[in-house]
RNA sequence: GCCGGGGUGGCGGAAUUGGUAGACGCGACGGAUUCAAAAUCCGUUUCCCUCGGGAGUGUCGGUUCGAGUCCGACCCUCGGUACCA
């Protein structure tokens, strides 16, 4: 054995093993159980950053973990490969998105196996290939001829200089990130899929996701937003519009004082034609943004249309006011108005002199205070005609039912989830399968031309889609009248490549369906492991895919994924400089130099390359588009793959969130030389005689019982609770116990190789490539990653006295050491009657003691 | 704004079911080894203090023999908010 740790050689002797023996492909016919593992997929920006070396490193030991439980592990890889950040790149270098794009794959591909992930990269996938995306274009295909798939109008972020649809993203306070002009919204043509039909299913289905996180689950619940309300029709006097609204507080009804419309409803139109002033807060209206987070903080504004609505049941007339926070796209675009127990609708009538009538008085009998802020518990019902005194639910069924019989309105069931809006106005992206004819409408693509090919070789220039100015692309014959036509030029939604692909891994090279009966096989994914900002969208989308699929007869299964591990960020500061047209340019953590105060808080940050200051941003997740991303690959360099592992899994635990620092990479490293030489020293004296149990004296006794008690404890923690740190501090303290004992002695040595062996075992899955080498050197041939994970021997665990805490009252004062089995009063006596209790409790009536057993004994005195 | 997390020494974090707060590691300090250094090893390291103790897990309040853990209110911070992925 050599004396000093050589990462680079043992890393490069292990993975070369490894690949020549194909220790990872998964295979088909085992009768092993199967253990389908997989980390969320990358984006391929270019170079691998800390939060995917977390999140690789995590769904690495699990599947190692796994396969040490005897299982046939799938593990595979693949690239999430469209998207904007290689538009953008295209635009700046010059460079075609495929180009690029193909050029970071096989360069991360590199870092991935400079890591030593286990993958089975017979199936990797990028999603940019038409092998990939025509079985999506295919299943559009079929949903549409299902009825799931229609065609509406819907906003976009429009900047009028560059004449292009910005991503919200690219929205900064108001204006293009590229051209500074102010954003539009733009009401364009756009297909929608139905998610809302599986929303029912989508929702029920959340109760049988035991595995995933509880969090997780309350999002996905309050994303879908299901309430029961009543849906119900205010008349407009002089104009045949009806507003049909849709409320959760029907109990509020009589409070209404107002009605509040889009601004891109009829009646605002109207409004707009006979008046210039609602004309102009209709037109500033298109300045609003479309993201949700901006419109709901935004300052609320209205006009008063001079239509006014019919109350539907008073048949009072009720103003109607255009209002910039009503949405056009959810419901009918008007909301009804309740002031008085509403804090939005509140403040707008303060704001316009509305009036304020409140209808729903507290339950308890006190008084009802609408002086400075809307009273929004539901309670008893007052000024409300023939519902006085009913309670919420009372009101709810009678109003419900009154306006059913005057044919006004009914109960209904409501979603907040919208259905999905797929189209894209961008190049990098699926080409959505359809064509649009003058004479036929919207006709599919023939399956037997499918995959609709998006041209690679393109130049862009910043100004829309090349694909949109592609004649040779977009011009085509009709599939069904064989007249002129126009190809669809829109792309499909990046995420609906990845709410599949994880499917398509278990059926690789399939050239003739979508999946084969494989896919049945390994699907569900048993462990799921990615960043929890995929917590809705991404997660939501693929168990809608999942059940499409299902629908289609490719899948026998529910929901995609079994078990979900949702890591924690990678953050990390920001720096940047605001240029002249008040675009923001970002600098790299590791370019910029930060002075910091004596508390550690950054106080000035310059930039390296011209000792120039830059602005110290937010601390925020890694990502390309603010250049916070932090490579691990001078780590890997400087100290080997094992290190950048074990550090990362022992910084933090995985579902937390992790402000970098690499503060710490080095004690990683030293502990890895620790655990080569402490192996060394061990197999430097020859081999190790056998265990005799009986032989053994107290202290080998107690070193072995740690033993067995670091792998019951590191057991649990790898495979259930997901602690790898703690996991990694348990082995580290067995290490330091036995490497302090230098008990030479031949049993001695023999409890030696049984915790160093044992040590290896439980370290493989984080630190594969040492753990292979260290195995050999104990004296095995076998290979490692398929070795029994250890089994802690209870008899080992076996104590003969404890130590228990003495507090009065509740503070420690004592210790005092009794005997495992010892009875109730004779713990109570030994606590009472140690010296320095004693002291404690002088003078003083002992009121009560508590005994709990194994941990501690309290005295109350008093 | 809304939904979901998080806040514990100088730092990352531990405390699994309400039961010894600070495991393990980093950093710092002291020592050993060395001609010297690197590496390594040993020790100290929450704060205050009269060395007996007192305080202490974002803030304020509550429940309990006992609260980092449970309850209420608030502050800060991170993720998502439907076109970043």
């Amino acid at each position: 054995m050599e004396e000093i740790y050589n990462a680079q050689q043992i890393e490069n002797d292990a993975q070369n093993y490894w690949e020549e023996n194909n220790c990872y492909r998964a295979d088909e016919d085992s009768d092993k159980e199967k253990y389908y593992c997989l980390s969320m997929f990358p984006y391929p920006s270019g170079k691998l950053h800390m939060g995917h070396v977390r999140n690789y490193t995590i769904g690495d030991v699990i599947s190692r973990y796994q396969r040490m439980q005897n299982k046939n592990v799938l593990q595979p890889m693949g690239w999430d490969a469209f998207g904007l950040p290689a538009e953008n790149a295209a635009i700046s270098n010059q460079v075609p998105p495929a180009k690029w794009t193909y050029s970071n794959i096989e360069y991360m591909k590199g870092q991935l196996n400079r890591l030593g992930f286990g993958y089975d990269w017979e199936r990797e996938l990028a999603t940019c290939s038409p092998d990939y995306y025509r079985w999506e274009q295919w299943l559009f295909i079929q949903l549409y001829k299902k009825g799931l798939v229609y065609k509406k109008t819907a906003t976009v972020n429009w900047d009028p200089v560059d004449q292009t649809v910005l991503a919200n993203e690219q929205v900064i306070d108001g204006r293009g990130w590229r051209s500074g002009a102010v954003v539009e919204r733009k009401e364009i043509p756009q297909w929608f899929l139905k998610i809302t039909d599986y929303a029912e299913e989508l929702l029920n289905d959340i109760d049988k996701l035991e595995g995933w996180p509880e969090q997780v689950r309350t999002m996905q619940r309050n994303w879908i937003g299901k309430s029961e309300g009543v849906e119900l029709t205010f008349e407009v006097e002089g104009a045949e519009d009806k507003l049909a609204v849709y409320t959760t507080r029907p109990d509020t009804l009589f409070g209404v004082t107002y009605v509040a419309v889009a601004p891109e409803h009829h009646l605002a139109q109207l409004a707009a034609e006979k008046s210039p002033e609602i004309a102009e807060f209709v037109d500033d209206c298109k300045k609003n943004a479309v993201a949700e987070a901006e419109m709901a903080t935004m300052e609320k504004r209205g006009a008063d249309t001079g239509f006014k609505a019919i109350h539907p049941l008073t048949g009072e007339l009720v103003p109607v006011w255009v209002a910039n926070f009503v949405l056009m796209e959810y419901g009918s675009g008007a909301v009804m108005s309740v002031p008085a127990h509403d804090q939005r609708d509140y403040e707008f009538a303060q704001k316009y002199s509305l009036p304020i009538k409140g209808v729903i008085y507290p339950a308890d009998g006190s008084e009802l205070d609408i002086s400075e802020a809307a009273y929004v518990e539901k309670g008893i019902l007052g000024n409300s005609g023939e519902f006085d005194g009913l309670d919420f639910k009372g009101a709810l069924d009678g109003i419900a039912a009154k306006l059913e019989s005057l044919g006004k309105g009914n109960k209904t069931v409501n979603y907040r989830l919208r259905d999905w809006g797929v189209s894209r106005q961008r190049y990098w992206g699926a080409p959505i399968p359809m064509i649009t004819c003058d004479k036929c409408g919207d006709v599919p693509v023939p399956e037997d031309q499918l995959p609709v090919k998006l041209p690679e070789d393109v130049v862009l220039d910043g100004a829309g889609s090349p694909i949109k100015k592609m004649p040779e692309f977009y011009e085509i014959k009709c599939p069904i009248c064989g007249g002129e036509a126009i190809r669809e030029t829109d792309t499909f939604d990046t995420f609906f490549e990845s709410s599949w692909y994880y499917a398509r891994y278990a059926s690789p090279g399939c050239s003739t369906a979508m999946l084969d009966e494989r896919a049945k096989k390994w699907a569900p994914v048993d462990q799921y492991i990615g960043g929890i900002e995929h917590a809705i969208l991404h997660l939501l989308y693929a168990r809608f895919f999942h059940k499409l699929m299902r629908d289609e007869g490719l899948l026998d299964s529910d929901e995609p994924f079994i078990n979900l591990l949702t890591q924690g960020m990678v953050v990390c500061e920001t720096f940047y400089r605001e240029n002249a047209d008040g675009s923001k340019t970002w600098f790299a953590p590791a370019d910029v130099d930060v002075v910091k105060d004596d508390k550690g808080r950054m106080v000035s940050a310059t930039l390296l390359s011209d000792g120039q200051p830059v602005e110290i941003g937010h601390i925020e997740k890694m990502s390309k588009s603010k250049n916070n991303g932090v490579d691990p690959q001078h780590i890997i360099d400087k100290y080997g793959a094992d290190t950048a592992r074990l550090f990362i899994m022992f910084t933090s635990p995985p579902d937390k969130s992790l402000e970098w620092s690499d503060a710490g990479v080095e004690g990683a490293y030293r502990f890895l030389n620790k655990l080569w030489r402490v192996v060394f020293e061990h197999v430097v004296d020859g081999d190790a005689s056998d265990l005799d149990l009986n032989a053994l004296n107290d202290k080998q006794k107690e070193l072995r019982r740690l033993t067995h008690e670091t792998i019951q404890k590191v057991s649990d923690a790898v495979g259930k609770r997901h602690t790898f740190n703690t996991a990694i501090a348990g082995v580290m303290e067995l290490i330091n116990a036995h490497s302090k004992d230098g008990d030479k002695s031949e049993q001695g040595r023999a409890v030696m190789q049984e915790a160093l062996e044992n040590v290896v075992l439980m370290l493989n899955p984080i630190v594969p490539h040492i753990c292979h080498q260290l195995w050999k050197e104990l004296g095995h041939d076998s290979n490692i990653i398929t070795a029994d994970w250890p089994k802690c021997d209870e008899s080992a665990l076996v104590r003969d006295t404890l130590e228990l805490v003495v507090q009065v009252n509740g503070k420690l004062r004592g210790k005092v050491a009794v005997a495992a089995d010892a009875a109730k009063d004779a713990i109570e006596a030994a606590a009472l009657a140690d010296e320095k209790v004693q002291a404690h409790i002088e003078g003083k009536t002992v009121r009560k003691v508590i005994v709990v057993p194994g941990r501690l004994v309290n005295i109350v005195v008093g």
